[in-house]
DNA sequence: ACTAAATTACGAAACTTTTCGTTTTTTTTT
DNA sequence: AAAAAAAAACGAAAAGTTTCGTAATTTAGT
């Protein structure tokens, strides 16, 4: 038995569509097959049904919470972005970087010229934080 | 026409079957099918002929390069696992991190328990480094 | 109550990915 | 040279993802 892939597990995949659709959520919160249509319009063409049947299998596998109380019902992403980040990072990781997270951030910041210094020294920050509670 | 799906791009996305076996050829180096298969077999269950199909597939996405001379032929990575990291770490943070690449380090390092102090200190110091650069 | 408008539900087509059985080809052994 | 073995090629089924047309339902306006 595979937690990872089981309907039931903290929470599945999203498909690179769902995700887009999770993005919004995300943006702007609890939302309409509307609004979530109108929101993505102004980056691809997605067809209104094409949006609603996504929120739909996006509620039967959990990601997605629904509020039917009022006629169009109001859907919401049922976990944040940032355990979405951490869960889709660790994945990378794994699969990519042989598990080493420390392989990861050498990576990111090896080429990545639009790092500001101001990012950097967040980033130290964390970093002493992290060492301080280490020792 | 979009630049980032289409055949001749630098290099395509590897599903994630495709993946798998791509990881193969970054740990053993240039390969058979028998050798690939053998090697994914102490993981997964593939068959035989799903692992050459897929270097065929992939050979034909030109995701790997195929050596004829032999009778079996043998495959190998058109690219690095350090580009595969790049790239796939680049689209992470574009989806997922809305482009901030510091927020992707900060999520990793943030609950990171098992990033060792020695990794901690490879990473200040590339931060060292980096920032010496900059100014 | 009737009509129009908005929304959901349903089903299926189109496309992609994964899997493998069968056939053909090539090489090796006898 | 025939038979056996190994490998590649082929085709297609199965599974998963994406897209949307059409039908049914609900709500609001007249």
């Amino acid at each position: 038995m595979n937690a990872r892939r089981s309907q039931s597990s903290a929470f599945a995949r999203p498909t690179p569509a769902e995700l887009g659709i999770l993005r919004v959520l995300w943006r702007h919160g609890p939302s309409t097959v509307r609004e979530v249509h109108e929101a993505l319009a102004e980056e691809e063409t997605t067809g209104y049904t094409t949006v609603l049947k996504f929120l739909q299998i996006m509620h039967g596998k959990g990601l997605v919470e629904r509020d039917e109380s009022s006629r169009a019902h109001v859907y919401s992403a049922r976990f944040t972005q940032s355990q979405a980040q951490k869960q889709m990072t660790d994945q990378l990781v794994d699969r990519v970087f042989d598990g080493s997270t420390s392989k990861l951030v050498m990576a990111v910041l090896g080429e990545s010229e639009q790092t500001t210094l101001e990012e950097l020294a967040q980033i130290r920050e964390m970093l002493d934080k992290l060492e301080a509670d280490r020792s």
